[in-house]
DNA sequence: ATCTCTTGCTAACGAACGTTAGTATGTTTA
DNA sequence: TAAACATACTAACGTTCGTTAGCAAGAGAT
């Protein structure tokens, strides 16, 4: 027997845009596009909606706060830096794989928001890479990372990570726990037998 | 005294698409913008271009060409895979650090092509991506790499290595063969002293 | 029984879209 | 000198865009 949570209709249109955003992009995406695919007429949508954009500020910040707040475990870890790093990628790549087409429209459609969201989403942005940068930093310091570029270390880590979205699925055979240890693997370790 | 070399109008066209693309994705870029920032009315675009997909086809094509014909120097190394690896990463590198722009908008806007362009550009990048896999499958089997998932680790890699057409300044201190080094070092060799 | 909330409709708005037709002007080529 | 080409214009086309106004029907709450 199956529970059936009753979604909002605003809950419906969100994840249906969703989809729509991250295969034909937000800019490509019509409110008629939106509507046919919901089975109702345009005009329709704003008895829920105030606006396009407005549904694009909610997938993005609602991605961003399940970043912030997948990052506690991380400052649980009292280990060693490559310890935390690892929490940290894995803890990243849970929220990924967790809504990977959500995911999508908050790596590839941000840049459409206007202000000031726009910047207010840019300072998140800056403030959550800048905790990887801090392990980077910390974990140099102490002799267990090899002296690399805070910066161009931290990007490569990121965009490693952030491409999970593209070819993740559910109903593969990897748990998202294990394609981040996987991934931290690789990033910590290499790829090359020693 | 400086040499300038005449640029025919289709090519300014191209080249301040590609930056328009770049900067607000090719679906929220209107002919009007472009014809702007050229300083001429849209409808004069159409005596040098027959669409505005054209244009997002030669950007397309013209880029794939070029990490097609970087891969030649990949098949001279004799060396192990290990060193093919290396090679192949420096190259792909190096093409997307020469145009930045161009790049961003082959990575992220070439959705927007019809068909049968679109199957034609996706095949061609199957075919890149297996170049990839190769090495790695051989590498494995001759025990010069860690046993990986080989498309799990080709994806990785390449989403690091795509990832510079996002932060590379060409007047910055990094020369592309010196960050393709970085790159593989870092994906060879990993991020830990050991 | 009335009120409010949810959900949806038709009709339409002004703006922007990609593109075409037809014309003009100066430059290069034969 | 004539033909061809490169370049750009004005005017307009049919379409689609996001959005609003106004109305209506059903459901749940008081």
């Amino acid at each position: 027997m199956k529970t059936v949570v009753k979604k909002s209709r605003k809950q419906q249109i969100e994840e249906k845009a969703t989809t729509l955003f991250q295969s034909r992009g937000y800019a490509a995406t019509s409110m008629r596009n939106l509507a046919q695919d919901l089975g109702i007429e345009a005009a329709s949508l704003y008895s829920h909606i105030k606006s396009k954009e407005e549904i694009l500020q909610r997938i993005c910040f609602r991605m961003a706060e399940q970043f912030y707040s997948a990052w506690q475990e991380v400052d649980e870890e009292t280990g060693g830096n490559a310890a935390k790093m690892e929490k940290a990628m894995i803890a990243h790549v849970k929220v990924i794989t967790q809504d990977t087409n959500a995911s999508a429209v908050f790596f590839n459609e941000w840049r459409h928001l206007s202000e000031p969201y726009l910047s207010e989403f840019l300072a998140m942005r800056d403030d959550y890479e800048g905790r990887f940068k801090k392990i980077l930093r910390d974990g140099m310091a102490s002799g267990e990372f090899k002296l690399v570029d805070e910066k161009f270390m931290m990007l490569t880590i990121l965009s490693s990570l952030n491409w999970t979205h593209n070819w993740y699925k559910p109903d593969g055979s990897l748990s998202p726990e294990e394609v981040g240890k996987r991934l931290s693997g690789l990033l910590l370790n290499g790829l090359k037998n020693k």
